[in-house]
DNA sequence: AGAACATTTGCACAATTGCTCAAATATAGA
DNA sequence: TCTATATTTGAGCAATTGTGCAAATGTTCT
């Protein structure tokens, strides 16, 4: 048996088929869904991670990140633009400087919850 | 100029040496951040996530999280183990069934703040 | 033991990721 | 304008990821 996207179906179905349809109703919108992973998979990443932790204090430019996650320019800039797309971080030109800053008061709040939860 | 790492180094770092030590000194520790890591890059994709938002309500076996995310119990399977390994599911085993719940009250936090976040 | 069903596991493969390198772009000052 | 510095961008490549398939493992029932 097959449901509409082609794989398998337990027999398991019909008896939880009242959990299943309640669940599936929950679940947030596929694009709403898709915008949360985007979200934390900006986070799920140590370099990215990093650029976010060093700017919970300060405002701070490319080549300061680059130093501080012990990476090149490059790849910082390469991963600040992903961080840009997402909304996450903003910036501020000042002469050749491209200082960077979160974007998004829910970010510290997340990464403070999520800190508390892998130290207990 | 090359830092320890063998990367460049950008003039500004004598004049911003305050700030970037600063912001070195109160980064988490290297295992603890890669830990935060893993922990956001498993909520970071959309299987994982719809799995994690139908968990919020009542406990699922895996062949109702194959039906709910529209997958595979092969693929759904995949998934689980790498969110079991992370401790953010636990399962119970019923018969030829094993029912998976969420193992963290953190992550419901963390999925309704982030819901939150993205649907401002 | 044998059949039926649920789940897990290993393999293979396409797609994505994260980095480096080199080149392009931008800004400021001589 | 020419030079120096800061940043971004695109190409290329190794490593990782997410999935389906097929086989293996578990569990229950007859």
């Amino acid at each position: 048996m097959s449901n509409e996207k082609g794989t398998e179906v337990c027999k398991v179905y019909e008896e939880h088929l009242d959990k299943i349809l309640e669940a599936k109703k929950k679940l947030p919108e596929e694009e709403l869904l898709l915008d949360v992973a985007d979200f934390f998979d900006a986070l799920g990443n140590p370099t990215r991670l990093k650029i976010l932790f060093a700017l919970l204090e300060e405002e701070l430019c490319t080549c300061d990140l680059s130093n501080i996650a012990g990476l090149s320019v490059s790849a910082i800039s390469h991963q600040l633009r992903i961080l840009k797309d997402r909304k996450i971080v903003a910036y501020r030109k000042d002469g050749k400087n491209v200082f960077y800053h979160l974007d998004d008061e829910h970010v510290k709040e997340i990464l403070n919850v999520a800190l508390k939860h892998m130290e207990e």
